[in-house]
DNA sequence: ACAAACTCTGTTTTT
DNA sequence: CAGAGTTTGT
């Protein structure tokens, strides 16, 4: 029989066994989903069931369309109609013919993840949130909120279950008081979220798995139903399968128990999404009596690999399968001879090694080698851009699969510009993009001598596009003048091609605004892309490239199309801000795939190399702290005794890390290369990764000493020192604000000095500034020794109130009213304390050497006797007393303060926060030491000043928190 | 030898 | 900002 043709024993056995449960462990390269594959075709080609009654269940769709392709070659009809699909897509079938006893209607609508966060976004004051919903932050928890809800679900955990938990939870104090009111605003926004999720027709990911668990657990007839369809039921990757999942197999087998799993336990790497290695562990539980084959017969790699990575993941014992279910599945490399052993490199600096790889690389093609031959494997995508420069200076094509990128490809970018136009032309920005794109194709220089125009007359370039050629009609100003005579805004005239390109925009965009006005966004792009021949040009020239340009194109359509029905009006303004909250959200698409016959070296993470094979690959960056990672804890965590899971014993992050390795190891075929480097561009050396030398079998060597010359030579040889220009002479004058910006990141200093006004107020600015005048109002009261109510002092905050920068009205409603309260607290503690400040508002100023001038303000002096306190107000949330002394150590404006109070009066002052929410008050008295420190830190700042220094310093949180984000090209 | 203080760094991905 | 890891100080 031709189904047979070519198995190994076991692998035929695994085919050919007929009913009952079947464990399957295939390691690396034994062949799995050929066993899968063929064994239903065996069952239909047995007889034992019809192809309708076969479900085999995959993760993703990809896997689901190969084992689909290579059943339909194995069956008589060269083609099945049995239900191969992935776990999601089964639910999804299941809930869509049964909705309506679910209460569901019929057309419900599956968010993807970015979209559940808009949707929590949305109605995310509907949520009986506190804690996680932080006023002066309020979407802080989203994505945390919705990582946490999937993996309830993951683990089958009902809201009305969450809530049961919480309410046992003992009454306590403190500490444990306080996990238990976070617990319940968890437990309660799960329910809530369940239920207006409901109500608007909605479900995700998770839903498609737990609502036909419901489905089956409160309709046994139905279950039946379901139970009687599917005989045969076949798990690929069983090892990624969640607790929920599991639950909805172990239903639908009850009876016949014709369960089939193909499992490796050493290739799990995917806890974090909630697969559970425990269900093979459960499996042996559940299914007793179940027949267990091991397929150890590898037909990838040589043996001296599969030694490697056998030595290597021993290492997890005693928490692996073969340990504990005592089999034997150590590799056996089905050709003959040993074959190169992996070769383990260590280089100097992170260039060397990604330029030694590429060297590599080249040498074996120039004898004869293929670049598709090679892989390059990364632990994390942010590692591989090196690795992309190196190959590209050698000429050697290369792809790297970030799953991510299709809203900074250019043809997108332009998209996106358009539809920005449209929405606002006033968007100088997106202009300036759309004018100098290839569809209108503006000289260059003229362009950035309009942009110029734009700047000087503080007008957008839409403006200065409409006032190329025209009189200003009325209003003669003395700009209108200027403009009559152009000389004045163009030093020199415009090319005529320039003026009919500005002129052309202008009456288009007109144009497709008004047709915006009714049609949805959609329909108005597609115009716009046809019209302006933009496709047809990419058509023209038939090349790969444009293929994949305009499959770019075709996906950000999608995205549209996808999104249209989310959207009230669907219109384009509505539909960019939609877009805008997706990114923010973090959907972050990819762009169009490659042929994997195409002939380049692929870059990618282990993740995405999964099931994949290359000859020879190249496992880079493998030092500690990479790989592995340093574990970090899920924001918000799932009690573990709600966990119907075992959990594992041991360091499960390093474990898991290591079963990563194994999966990288065992990708290659032919020739396997580690590498490392010493410098990765930090301050410290790094050590290679402790896998190298599990899976090379070399003893722990001696610490690597520290060598700065090494880590210098690279500082220079990447930054080459500015020449620092001559001094200026003359006097700088500074305040705090300039400094602490300086400080955050010189480009920041120098956007909030050119770009003042532009940005948006941030709402914790309007906040911090209203009770601040509220208080300095009250103490102004006091140290006149005049009467003063609460009642004045809340007209004062909301006199001194805006309405900037809020996410919803609710939000604005509940800061206004926590500031009240906060000012309530505030009141009575200065009523009964009673203290009656030395100074409020009390400017300075101050010479540091002699040529530095800093300016300021102290919100409240107290001078008792020796004792001089300065006293900041601060409205940021703070609840423990240690972190408000922390602060209040590090904060550089009161440290600044100090300094100059001791400048001026030659004594160190006592240094206080007064946190006004929660009447915390941090203090702490700084040393001559520090005040030195800090004299030195101000010379650091006012130096850069005078030099134009204003390199950008990229940071993870200061760009995170930083207003110029969405503009600044350097941030992170 | 041990604790406190300081320094460094920043993940993976599917439905 | 948080957590781990490293260095420094007692």
């Amino acid at each position: 029989m031709d189904i047979l043709e070519g198995l190994t024993e076991e692998q035929a056995e695994a085919v050919c066994h007929k009913e009952g449960p079947l464990l399957i462990i295939a390691g690396a390269g034994t062949g799995k989903t050929s066993v899968i594959t063929r064994r239903i075709a065996w069952l239909i080609a047995e007889k034992l069931a019809r192809p309708e009654e076969i479900l085999a269940v995959t993760f993703t769709e990809k896997a689901a369309s190969e084992m689909e392709e290579r059943v339909d070659v194995l069956v008589p009809y060269g083609f099945t109609n049995c239900a191969i699909s992935t776990f999601h897509a089964f639910g999804d079938r299941i809930l869509r013919d049964n909705a309506l006893e679910l209460g569901l209607i019929p057309d419900f609508r599956v968010l993807s993840k970015p979209e559940q966060i808009i949707f929590l976004r949305e109605n995310l004051f509907k949520l009986p949130l506190q804690r996680y919903r932080p006023l002066g932050n309020p979407t802080r928890y989203l994505q945390a909120l919705a990582t946490f809800i999937s993996r309830c679900k993951d683990e089958e955990i009902a809201p009305d279950e969450y809530i049961a938990f919480v309410q046992a939870l003992p009454e306590a104090e403190d500490e444990k008081r306080q996990y238990k009111e976070k617990q319940r605003e968890l437990a309660l926004s799960f329910k809530v979220y369940d239920e207006i999720m409901k109500e608007a027709g909605f479900i995700d990911y998770g839903d498609q798995i737990i609502l036909v668990l419901k489905l089956f657990r409160e309709h046994p007839d139905l279950l039946k139903a379901y139970q009687e369809r599917f005989r045969y039921i076949l798990i690929d990757e069983f090892q990624d399968t969640n607790f929920s999942q599991f639950q909805l197999i172990k239903l639908l087998v009850a009876n016949r128990q014709n369960l089939t799993v193909v499992a490796d336990d050493d290739q799990s790497i995917f806890k974090f999404r909630g697969a559970s290695i425990s269900n093979i562990l459960s499996f042996q539980n559940s299914f007793l009596g179940h027949k267990k084959v091991v397929l150890t017969k590898n037909f990838r790699s040589n043996q001296a690999i599969l030694d490697s990575a056998y030595r290597l993941i021993q290492y997890n014992n005693p928490d692996r399968l073969e340990y504990y279910a005592g089999v034997n599945k150590r590799l056996i490399s089905s050709s003959q001879n040993l074959g190169k052993p992996p070769t383990f490199i260590l280089y100097n600096g992170v260039h060397l090694e990604a330029d030694g790889v590429a060297n590599l690389i080249a040498q074996k093609i120039a004898e004869g080698a293929s670049p598709k031959d090679f892989a390059i494997l990364v632990r994390s995508n942010s590692a591989a851009d090196p690795f992309i420069r190196s190959l590209n200076m050698l000429g050697i094509p290369s792809y790297f699969s970030g799953s991510s990128g299709l809203y900074s490809q250019e043809d997108v970018k332009l998209l996106v510009s358009f539809l920005r136009v449209l929405n606002d032309p006033d968007d100088t920005l997106s202009l300036y993009y759309l004018a100098s794109s290839p569809i209108y194709q503006m000289e260059g220089f003229d362009l950035a001598r309009c942009m110029a125009a734009s700047s000087h007359k503080n007008r957008s370039l839409w403006w200065v596009f409409n006032h190329l050629e025209e009189d200003v009609p009325d209003g003669a100003t003395i700009e209108t003048k200027n403009l009559e005579k152009k000389a004045s805004i163009f030093s020199e005239e415009l090319l005529e091609e320039t003026k009919k390109i500005a002129e052309r925009i202008v009456s288009e965009i007109r144009g497709y605004i008004e047709l915006s006005g009714s049609k949805p966004g959609g329909e108005v792009l597609y115009k716009f892309v046809t019209d302006s021949g933009y496709i047809s040009q990419l058509l023209s020239t038939e090349s790969t490239l444009n293929e994949k340009r305009i499959e770019n194109i075709t996906r950000f359509f999608e995205i549209i199309k996808r999104s249209e029905p989310l959207l009230r009006y669907n219109r384009i303004p509505e539909f960019v801000k939609h877009l805008d909250l997706l990114i923010e959200a973090g959907d972050d698409p990819a762009t169009a795939g490659i042929d994997p016959n195409e002939d380049l070296v692929h870059i990618l993470t282990i993740h995405k190399a999964k099931g994949l094979e290359f000859k020879i690959v190249c496992l880079v960056g493998l030092v500690e702290k990479r790989f592995p990672s340093v574990n970090r804890q899920e924001s918000l965590e799932i009690p573990s005794s709600l966990i119907k899971d075992t959990l594992p014993s041991g360091d499960f992050h390093l474990q898991e890390e290591r079963r990563l390795f194994y999966v990288g190891l065992t990708r290659a075929k032919n020739e396997l290369y580690l590498t490392a480097a010493k410098d990765y561009g930090g301050k410290a050396l790094r050590k290679r990764s402790r896998f190298v030398l599990e899976a090379l079998d070399i003893p722990k060597e001696e610490k690597i000493k520290k060598t700065p010359f090494l880590s210098q030579l690279a500082y220079f040889s990447e930054r080459p020192q500015q020449e620092i220009p001559e001094e200026k002479e003359g006097i700088i004058t500074l305040s705090y604000y300039q400094i602490d910006d300086y400080f955050t990141c010189p480009l920041k200093y120098r956007y909030v000095h050119i770009l003042k006004g532009l940005i948006q107020r941030h709402h914790t600015v309007v906040y911090g500034s209203a009770l601040h005048s509220a208080v300095s109002f009250y103490f102004m009261r006091k140290k006149e020794a005049m009467p003063v109510s609460l009642d004045e002092v809340i007209k004062v905050f909301e006199g001194s109130w805006l309405s900037e920068g809020f996410i919803s009205r609710e939000h604005e409603e509940m800061r206004m009213a926590s500031g009240k309260k906060a000012i309530c607290r505030f009141f009575e503690d200065e009523e009964k304390k009673g203290r009656i400040p030395t100074y409020i508002e009390q400017s300075f100023k101050v010479m540091v050497g002699q040529d530095i001038k800093l300016i300021g303000r102290f919100d409240r002096v107290d001078i008792d006797g020796d004792e001089v306190t300065i006293i900041d107000f601060k409205s940021s949330e703070l609840t423990e007393k240690d972190k408000a002394d922390k602060r209040c150590q590090e904060n550089l404006q009161l440290a600044i303060y100090a300094f100059c109070w001791h400048k001026m009066h030659g004594k160190i002052p006592t240094l206080q926060l007064h946190f006004l929410e929660s009447g915390l008050v941090g203090s702490f008295t700084p040393t001559p030491s520090f005040l030195e420190k800090t004299e030195e830190r101000i010379r650091l700042a006012a130096d850069g000043i005078r030099r134009k220094d204003f390199s950008a310093k990229p940071d993870y949180n200061s760009c995170f928190y930083c207003a110029y984000r969405p503009i600044c090209l350097d941030s992170e």
